[in-house]
DNA sequence: TTGTCAAACCTACACCGTAGAATTTATCGT
DNA sequence: ACGATAAATTCTACGGTGTAGGTTTGACAA
């Protein structure tokens, strides 16, 4: 173990150490993620993480807050309408589920208050709002969306496997009509199915401007 | 403690484990919930668990499995319509997060095999199937509905409070938008909001028939 | 009686989050 | 140049965790 010295800086700061922590978890997953384990690939000693970092409760909040940072990149690409920054935004976030799917349950789990949150929140009702949606409408989508991204995500990522697989083989006899359709679930967490269901959902924001 | 001679049955069964475990969770929380907590409860040696629960894993299944099951209780009084068997569904499902705040959030993480949850899955696609939708909308109904609903109630129930109050305050001069529309989310977490989304949702799973 | 077996218990281990204090270095006013 | 102060890191220790492995007890069948 190359200790360092007392007093001298390791560079840490709120940043860095999320940052490894997200390796860490991508690597080991949530179960064998800890403060300890932490230390040790920043080579530094677990207590250290503590004077940048609250608890671990707030090292959780700071990796969410890391990965939805990724989200955010690249925002000035983003188109203006509003379907399009939607869909947009949601295919953004599908991409980051995808590259940190043992991160993203924290998300879905934990209340996102972050600045970059709220920002992407803001870009997205704006929008809505300038196209003309009724008000309610769009108060109501941020929750609708990400609602459905959210529970959506967390059962395709469930599955654990890099590659996503196919969902697990259904008894005929018990469930026949669910064995019925299993041949339209062959893409199972596609791009495809994705945006089938994000078309619907996109379609449920919109139809409300009718009533 | 009383503690037990052994050889003597304590009554222990997996279905009496897992309600004491919900029980334990609804009062004192996940975080805090563990198997000598539950020994504890049940007065039992925490070892014994592992004679009818494999593991902590197998333990948080079970408890999911349980509240799961409370969903389906009197399900001969669901109605025959899809839209209104889903709603039915959805209301029973909601009425259940309620109930168990700090026990959903295994619910949405974990994947749902257990032959409960795969009865009510059997009985919403045979009733869209036996209304002329479209296979391809059927297949996607149940990822797209519990996708939605997994997601808005891991949102709504993650304030924590068991009177559920309204979202935290927004900085009005950063996030303008936001900040005009929160008079509209004074609802946040009523059944009047969770209606408004889900009719949206199953519009937007009745309009794939049109395609 | 004796043998078998399942249910419960006991012991022990490695690991966890973190409170509190000690240690070293950098910074800055004088 | 110097002493005080502050900040970053490490050290020590405590109470808790999940669970592997072994031991005890009682019930019951032969």
């Amino acid at each position: 173990m190359a200790r360092r010295t007392q007093g001298t800086s390791a560079g840490l700061d709120r940043e860095r150490i999320a940052a490894a922590a997200v390796v860490l978890v991508d690597r080991d997953g949530l179960e064998r993620f800890g403060v300890r384990r932490l230390a040790e690939e920043l080579g530094v000693d677990p207590m250290s993480i503590y004077h940048h970092i609250k608890g671990k409760a707030a090292l959780l909040d700071a990796m969410s807050e890391a990965v939805l940072a990724e989200v955010a990149a690249g925002v000035d690409d983003a188109p203006r309408d509003w379907e399009e920054i939607t869909r947009w935004t949601a295919h953004r976030y599908r991409e980051m589920a995808y590259r940190h799917p043992r991160v993203f349950p924290l998300l879905a789990t934990r209340a996102q208050t972050s600045p970059v949150a709220l920002a992407a929140l803001e870009r997205l009702v704006t929008a809505m709002r300038e196209a003309g949606l009724p008000d309610q409408a769009v108060a109501d989508a941020p929750l609708m969306l990400f609602g459905f991204l959210n529970g959506y995500l967390l059962a395709v990522l469930s599955g654990g496997s890099d590659v996503v697989g196919d969902m697990p083989a259904i008894d005929a006899t018990a469930y026949p009509t669910m064995a019925t359709l299993t041949p339209l679930q062959v893409g199972f967490g596609s791009v495809a199915e994705f945006d089938r269901m994000l078309d619907a959902v996109l379609g449920g924001i919109r139809n409300r401007a009718d009533r």
